[in-house]
DNA sequence: CCGCATCCGGGGCGATACTG
DNA sequence: CAGTATCGCCCCGGATGCGG
């Protein structure tokens, strides 16, 4: 893209990673780590594979990406962020900490979902009430896939995949696991969305947000 | 723009703010307040007209900017952020902080440069050493305009514009205040650079932070 | 003047096909 | 698997016009 052509540090970073589904594949990246090309096409859905290949080539021109050519076991390239990109992620979270209302009238007609896009809202509202309590995994399983949360002393993370022995399993519509983990509706409530939910209860209770008395922020008008 | 179609929050975020001029259009209303078109305009060099007015009109009906038409004394209309829009300052600080770096080059060739676009930087690095000493102002002339920075009760404020009786007055290249701001250089070192200080230079020991040991972060390639 | 609308060339984008 | 090639289309950029 051409730059904008201003000495701001906002204009000049967009002049690096504002082009369309930039930021979307730093976003892949952030969430499952050094990845395939193909695989990475498969976490984004929609995008042109030559405007991947465009993008890929300008984001490892800006120090954003870095490639890697494993040994011979493995005769495949992987597509990684650099310690730069990395930094990438605080603005991530901002720019999804305020789409999350976006997110409440669920998924419009032909949205697609991928599991680790719940990753952003489950780390940035679950807390975990017993920091000091034993690590704990919970599975999240949707028809696009799974991810697990983990708790160990106190800090958040989440990992694409599955796990063995989970302390709890969630498995529904990506619209009801995201209204849980967001603190919007409450368990029961989103066991009547569909819901369900096998394991240890006690450590949900552990690890959700107190449902929120939703703010009157009034549903967005869709346009375009 | 067309949807990106996924049910994530970056990409719904991205669906209202990530067409191309959208965000520094935000930029603007967050740094200048409530504004007239033809001096958005002015703060957005390069921008096409009849796009300005396209995002305006998008952004209106996201929620993000409201127009308000004054009554009889004033002739002309005001663009401003509503609340929701304001929200989005998170965002962009985070964006600008990491296109810090990529400011230490110095502005490209051709590159526009305006006085508001200090205002980040300046809040962000700059922190008042003696919260509790009497609110202070200083003023920062550059060619093409100027910013007051004000601290008071341990509060940084960054106003367009000029003020009556500044503690201090900073004049001088973007470049050069700008290393000043972010710590990159001392003053000794910028006034070499060619800035100009004049008044209290004991208000700005106060408030500008301690020149950092530059991390040997190499300058980004240039590419475009 | 201020706040746009219209027109038009060029290029970025989207979808599909194809290849080492 | 990891891209390149190709081809419309529509968005963007720049200029001009125009009503209030």
């Amino acid at each position: 893209m051409k730059s904008y052509g201003q000495y701001c540090s906002v204009a000049k970073t967009l002049d690096l990673v504002g082009d369309r589904w930039t930021l979307l594949i730093v976003r892949e990246l952030l969430l499952r780590g050094p990845i395939r090309y193909t695989d990475l096409r498969g976490g984004l859905p929609g995008i042109a594979t030559n405007l991947l290949a465009d993008r890929l080539r300008a984001l490892e021109a800006a120090g954003v990406v870095a490639r890697e050519e494993p040994g011979p076991p493995i005769a495949t390239t992987l597509f990684r962020l650099t310690p730069r990109g990395e930094e990438l992620r605080e603005a991530l979270e901002a720019l999804g900490r305020w789409g999350i209302p976006l997110m409440v009238p669920g998924p419009a007609a032909g949205d697609a979902f991928r599991a680790p896009w719940l990753a952003f809202p489950a780390e940035q509202f679950l807390a975990d009430r017993r920091p000091d309590g034993p690590p704990v995994r919970i599975e999240v399983r949707t028809a696009e896939g799974a991810i697990v949360i983990e708790s160990r002393e106190g800090r958040i993370q989440t990992l694409p995949g599955t796990t063995e022995k989970p302390d709890a399993v969630l498995s529904g519509k990506s619209h009801a696991v995201l209204g849980l983990l967001t603190g919007r509706v409450d368990l029961p409530a989103a066991e009547s969305m569909g819901l369900r939910c096998e394991g240890d209860r006690a450590v949900l209770r552990r690890l959700l947000p107190k449902p929120i008395a939703t703010a009157p922020e009034p549903a967005p008008k869709l346009s375009s």
